[in-house]
Parts: structure tokens; C-alpha cells; sequence
RNA sequence: GGGCCUGUGGGUUAGUCUGGUCUAUGCUUGUUGCUUUGGGAGCAAUAGACCCUGGUUCGAAUCCAGGCAGGCCCA
């Protein structure tokens, strides 16, 4: 190990402060995964990751079935034609923004169609080679919105509310980490097809408030900004997206939604009767979340010991532990009754009956990122009390009751949120200029690993000459304003627009 | 798209420059036994590796070529 000297972590885990070493470190050494399959970009779920992910997902089952949303599963093969219909779509737009705007406040076209390069493609069925090559969906707008155009007939289909929670694929050619940028994707995408853009408004603001509820439970706070023209979905009318702030001070987009209007619809044929029997087109939105959330609250909350996971999505919430049960032959029934008590009342428990020293079962569940940890040895059996251990930190002896763990576990998370809150406004600062026109002397007082706060009110080419300048990344409009009026760090014109701009994932 | 670097047991690492007791080192991990249990105890035994293919050579983990895999930097 040429890990050495006082920063040492235990178990060979980096110190958090080195966050680019630490990450990829714990997701193995936590179980979460195994990289070592021999693709770039594909890991292996193990069971404890598989389990917290899972949990995730039925946060946003949760959220779907309340809002009245339906699970489907579509095909992973799309065929290619489809794809030429989506791409003319997306050239349609394009032409269409560029012919309303000054040519000269356009940035330059990066990439004519993009979206071939980044999937994966089936161009043979056992030794034929295929007539319609197929490719691995890296979303599923197409292959939806295809059979959407057969079901959506009238104004009675409508709205229609559906989602699906699959593995999608893209062929990143980057450096890949596990969850936050992988090339099978665990991903939730939900789809609705509305009416009219009111009905199209009203689920993005439901959306909005979804993830907000989600990210509640995961304890991370978000920035929520309208995204940039140029950085929009292809075919959407407009993109919001909540983004997390990581340790390092890069942000993480966890969560999408698009209000695409009825520009996805024409392309699509999708249509429908109104009661008067005018064919109208319909108005659709799709919002998207993955396992980046996963790697998100892994970043977020764990420290130098290794995870810290979220009461709502640990796999084990309360670890029970016997101590020195061959000494005294009730400890053990004792803790097995205890963990059926707490079972019994909802919480996920494990009784950790091995037959190792009681520090290293805290090391390994520390690691883990276990909330709870109780340990009930002699001394507690006839005072009918344990010790419990938060993994954020403080230790105590409560009396046996449910109720404490079920609080103690609803405080933790609490603790969470607030360590999350404060990380965050460490990392989010206002630009220390009111102007670019520092010199180089003074780029010292932009810092690396940190999120700036600007007011910024211009168009395209202002925000190119910005992140050029600055070197980050505008990540769009903020849903709050400023309160009072400030004059546009590039234009100088007085705005009320919140935007931040940041090194994103 | 352009440039650079690396592949040794499950993990990590020594050895590679300068080919030869390398029959490949240390730590960690795994297994077994003894022992131990309110925060990583100890002892003993045991298991496990030179990315692949070809070349140079009396001799290759070491040098060369290609392949595969991975990492880094720049546009």
C-alpha cells in the first residue's frame, strides 16, 4: 500500500478532502459495486448498492403512483429509421431558432447529429447482417412516442402518464466513474402526453415538486435552474434541472424534466380528437432521473469512515449486535428478539451474529454507512437498555423502545440535511468581479472547486465569452431572482436573473 | 479528434531503467485451527500473480512489434 503517513484512512480508504481518490475507493470498498467487469463504464451491481438503488426507485414509485402516473416497459432495440425522424425533428428546431435570431449571437454547431456517435449499435442477427440496423435505446423518447401516436386517439386518452425504470446505453468515450457517468445507465424516465400546454404547464410543476420530495428523502439539497438554449434537450421547448453540489465543488445534474409543447408530437404524428372533432396536437413532457442520485448521496454525505446512507434508502437502517454472547448465553436471544421488535415496526434491521471482535463489525458497517448501529451485551440485559450509535457521530444509552430508534433515525436524517445545507453554502459563492474585465493577476480570486452566483441577462455569444473566460459552466436560470436588480455581469444591463456557473459532471 | 502513460495473486506493492538463484518481495485479503469479544488482539498453517500473441536471445516479468484493457492531458 503506498498509502502512508498520518492522512491514513482506515481500510486504505483516501481521506475525503482528496475527493477524485476517495469516491471511486468507496463505492468498492462499501460493496455498492464491482468495476472490475472488463468494460469501461459497466459495473457490476452487488447486492448492497442493487438494494439502496432499489430503494430509490420506489421513492419515485412512490411519487409516480400518488401523482397517477402508470409503469411501462418498453423494447431495448430501436430501429434506426425512427432515429431519422427524431434527428430531423431536432434539425427543424435548430433551423427554425436560427432563422429567428441574429446569426452572430449563435455559438458554433458542434456536432451535425450527435446522437449516432453516442450509441450503441446491433447491425447483425447471428451471422446476417441486418437489413434495419438497430441501436440500444440511450433514452426512449422514440421508441414511446411511436406507439403513444397508436394509442393517444381522443380527448379521452388524455392525459396519458407514463413511466418506465430501465437501463439505457450510451457510448461515452470519457473517463467514466461509477453512477455519475457509466455507459449502461440505471435510469427513470417518465413521459405524459397532455392536451394542451396547460396541461403540459401544470406536470412540470408537478414534476418540480416530485423531485423535490425525492430529494428530501436522499437529504441533498438541489439548485434548480432553467438550462440554456443551447444545453436543452433536443426537441424540448424548454429544460429544468436540479443539479447537486458535490464535495469537490462540481455539480451534478440529478434530475431533468423538458417541456417539449407539441414540437415532439408533430414529429411524432401524435394527435387527437378535441369534443368538437378537431384533430389537435398533443403537448408532452418527460422527466428524467438515474443512479446519478445514488452517486450523488454517496458524495454528498459520506466522510473519511465511509458511506453515510440516508435512513429512507439504506438497505440496513439499524444493525444489531450481539456482544459477547459466548459468555453469557441470553445475549443472543435478547438481540434477536430486539431485532424482531424493531423489524416488526418497519425498520430494516440485521443481526450481526458473527463471530469477530465487536470493533471491527463498526468498522465494517461505518463503512457501510449503516445509520444505526445498537450493541446489547450482559451488562444491558437486566437494566433492559442497549447502546446506540449514530454513524454521524454521538453515542447513548436509551432504554429498549422502537419509538427512540424510529426518532433517533428521523433525526439522523435531519443531521444529514443540515450538514448538506451548510456543505453547500461553503461551495455556492457570489463572483468575486462585477465585470470580466479582470486581468490575469486577479483570476486568482476565482477559485477552483467552488459554485458562482452571478446575475447574467444575455444571449449566447455572452454566455460563450463567459465560460470561456471563467473557464465554468453556466448552468441556467435559477427558479428564485435576486430581490432587487443588479446590473448583468456581461451586458451590465439591470436583471433580476439568478444564474450559476460552476464545473459540472 | 490530437498527445502522453500504465498493465505483476482478490486488493495494493517490490522487481523492469542495466535480461541471468525471480524457485517473483512486503502489506492486505481469503481459507483452516487455536485463541479472543462493550471500537481494528494474537499465534500457526494454507491458498493465490508476471494482460494476450509474436519476435530478439543460450536465457524475457524485464528488450522489440502488434493486439486487448485501463488511466491522464489538450481541443
Amino acid at each position: 500500500m503506498n498509502v502512508s503517513g498520518p492522512s491514513r484512512a482506515k481500510r486504505g480508504i483516501p481521506p475525503k478532502s482528496e475527493f477524485n481518490k476517495w469516491y471511486p475507493a468507496i463505492v468498492e470498498i462499501a460493496d455498492l459495486v464491482d468495476k472490475r467487469y472488463p468494460i469501461k463504464g459497466m459495473d457490476v451491481w452487488k447486492p448492497y448498492g442493487l438494494t439502496a438503488m432499489g430503494l430509490i426507485d420506489s421513492l419515485a414509485r412512490r411519487e409516480m403512483s400518488r401523482t397517477g402516473h402508470h409503469e411501462y416497459r418498453f423494447p431495448l432495440l430501436v430501429p434506426e429509421d425512427l432515429l431519422d425522424k427524431e434527428n430531423k425533428l431536432v434539425s427543424i428546431l435548430k433551423a427554425a431558432r436560427e432563422s429567428g435570431v441574429d446569426p452572430s449571437e449563435l455559438r458554433f454547431d458542434e456536432e451535425a447529429s450527435g446522437f449516432k456517435k453516442e450509441v450503441y449499435w446491433v447491425t447483425h442477427g447471428g451471422e446476417n447482417k441486418l437489413e434495419m440496423p438497430m441501436f440500444l435505446r440511450p433514452t426512449s423518447e422514440t421508441p414511446m412516442y411511436t406507439m403513444f401516436s397508436l394509442w393517444v386517439r381522443s380527448h379521452a386518452d388524455l392525459p396519458l402518464k407514463t413511466f418506465q425504470i430501465v437501463n439505457t446505453f450510451r457510448y461515452e468515450t470519457k473517463q467514466t466513474r461509477s453512477f455519475i457517468r457509466v455507459r449502461e445507465i440505471h435510469f427513470f424516465e417518465a413521459h405524459t402526453v397532455h392536451a394542451d400546454q396547460t396541461g403540459a404547464d401544470e406536470q412540470i410543476e408537478e414534476d418540480a415538486e416530485m423531485v423535490q420530495r425525492i430529494m428530501h428523502d436522499l437529504c441533498l439539497p438541489s439548485l434548480v435552474s432553467k438550462r440554456p438554449v443551447w444545453d436543452t434537450f433536443p426537441g424540448a421547448w424548454y429544460t429544468k434541472a436540479a443539479d447537486v453540489v458535490m464535495p469537490n465543488g462540481r455539480t451534478l445534474q440529478v434530475a431533468t424534466y423538458h417541456h417539449y409543447k407539441d414540437q415532439w408530437a408533430n414529429a411524432f404524428d401524435l394527435s387527437y380528437e378535441d369534443p368538437e372533432g378537431n384533430t389537435k396536437p398533443c403537448h408532452q413532457t418527460t422527466f428524467g432521473m438515474s443512479e446519478r442520485l445514488l452517486g450523488a448521496v454517496v458524495g454528498m454525505h459520506g466522510d473519511d469512515k465511509g458511506l453515510i446512507l440516508p435512513p429512507a434508502i439504506a438497505p440496513i437502517q439499524v444493525v444489531v449486535m450481539p456482544i459477547a454472547a459466548h459468555a453469557d448465553s441470553n445475549v443472543e436471544p435478547a438481540a434477536r428478539a430486539l431485532a424482531e421488535r424493531l423489524s416488526a415496526s418497519g425498520i430494516r434491521v440485521e443481526l450481526d451474529t458473527r463471530d469477530v471482535r465487536p470493533g471491527v463489525k463498526h468498522y465494517d458497517w461505518e463503512i457501510k454507512g449503516v445509520p444505526i448501529r445498537i450493541e446489547l451485551g450482559p451488562r444491558d440485559l437486566s437494566a433492559g437498555k442497549f447502546i446506540l450509535t449514530l454513524r454521524t457521530g454521538s453515542k447513548s444509552e436509551i432504554s429498549i423502545d422502537e419509538a427512540e430508534v424510529l426518532e433517533s433515525l428521523e433525526g439522523l436524517a435531519e443531521d444529514l440535511r443540515q450538514r448538506a445545507k451548510s456543505l453547500v453554502s461553503d461551495k455556492v459563492q457570489p463572483f468575486p468581479f462585477d465585470n470580466l474585465d479582470y486581468d490575469a493577476s486577479q483570476e486568482s480570486s476565482i477559485e477552483s472547486g467552488i459554485v458562482y452566483q452571478i446575475a447574467f441577462e444575455g444571449n449566447d455569444s455572452d454566455a460563450e465569452f463567459l465560460e470561456k473566460k471563467t473557464g465554468l459552466t453556466l448552468l441556467g436560470e435559477c427558479d428564485d431572482e435576486f430581490p432587487e436588480e443588479r446590473n448583468c455581469l456581461i451586458t451590465g444591463k439591470a436583471t433580476k436573473k439568478k444564474q450559476h456557473i460552476a464545473r459540472m459532471y
